[in-house]
DNA sequence: AAGTTATATTGGAATAATTCTAAACTATTG
DNA sequence: CAATAGTTTAGAATTATTCCAATATAACTT
């Protein structure tokens, strides 16, 4: 059976306890229909608003947050004042071109960390976030 | 013969080719005496002026800027709006108390990256960071 | 289906971090 | 010591984000 974007991303929000409103729907389909994307919140604000969608910037904040902490996105900070927020959840790392502001998503088995240190008693690993910063260079 | 913090932080300024000027000079004395550490804008600021440095938030910015160019100093970005200079530039990684929003550093050989993919044609890296992101757990 | 309740959305104000600006100041050079 | 180039400064401006209190809406109960 083919796929049907809408009912699914109705469904992962019911699955994750979000009232499928209108706008969150709206957001969740944007997101998650496509192929991986990164966006800040003020260019999915602006993608929606284009798309006829009436919503606010602060409800865009509040579900990128929210679907943030359902893990249906991952946050990535790389620079102060930009915030990507990344629909490809599997693991994996970025390259981030300083100069664009761009990032392009590295496949975990293309960077490998096969040693960590001990942590401390009582921390517990949440992430490891890898970012190869990088520029363009005129060769 | 014993260290000379003060002339040390001259020479490292007159070496990159900036003014020791009186606010810049007790910056350096700060960040470079001392072991390593993990300062922001705002307690590095709060720590010149409670020592009796007479100096504005925007010249503690204009000043990790410039240390941070000549390699001083590494900028790290853990979160949003949390920017951390880090006294430390030898080859290390990050462990990230969300948390408390504490830093601990990682020597280099805790971690390993022992792969990374081929670079697009023209892109040189810059840097690669590695931020682990931890959590205190009642064990 | 109407009423109730909990959750969401909203515009706008508020906050926080950082940068900018243009004037005043100071280290260096000649 | 004068000229100049780099530096500092207060405060305004900018940017990203969060907060707020009012309104709206989805879900649940009857």
């Amino acid at each position: 059976m083919a796929h049907r974007p809408f009912s699914d991303a109705l469904e992962r929000l019911r699955g994750i306890g979000l009232r499928p409103t209108r706008q969150r729907l709206a957001l969740a389909r944007l997101l998650l229909e496509g192929g991986d994307r990164h966006v800040t919140a003020e260019t999915l604000h602006a993608e929606a608003v284009a798309a006829g969608i009436r919503v606010s910037l602060a409800t865009v904040y509040n579900n990128l947050h929210q679907f943030t902490t359902a893990d249906l996105l991952r946050e990535v900070v790389v620079a102060p004042g930009v915030t990507y927020f990344d629909t490809n959840v599997t693991d994996h790392h970025h390259l981030y071109y300083e100069d664009e502001g761009s990032m392009v998503d590295l496949e975990g088995d293309g960077v490998v960390l096969n040693k960590l240190p001990p942590m401390p008693a009582g921390t517990q690993v949440k992430r490891v976030d890898v970012v190869i910063r990088v520029k363009k260079v005129s060769k």
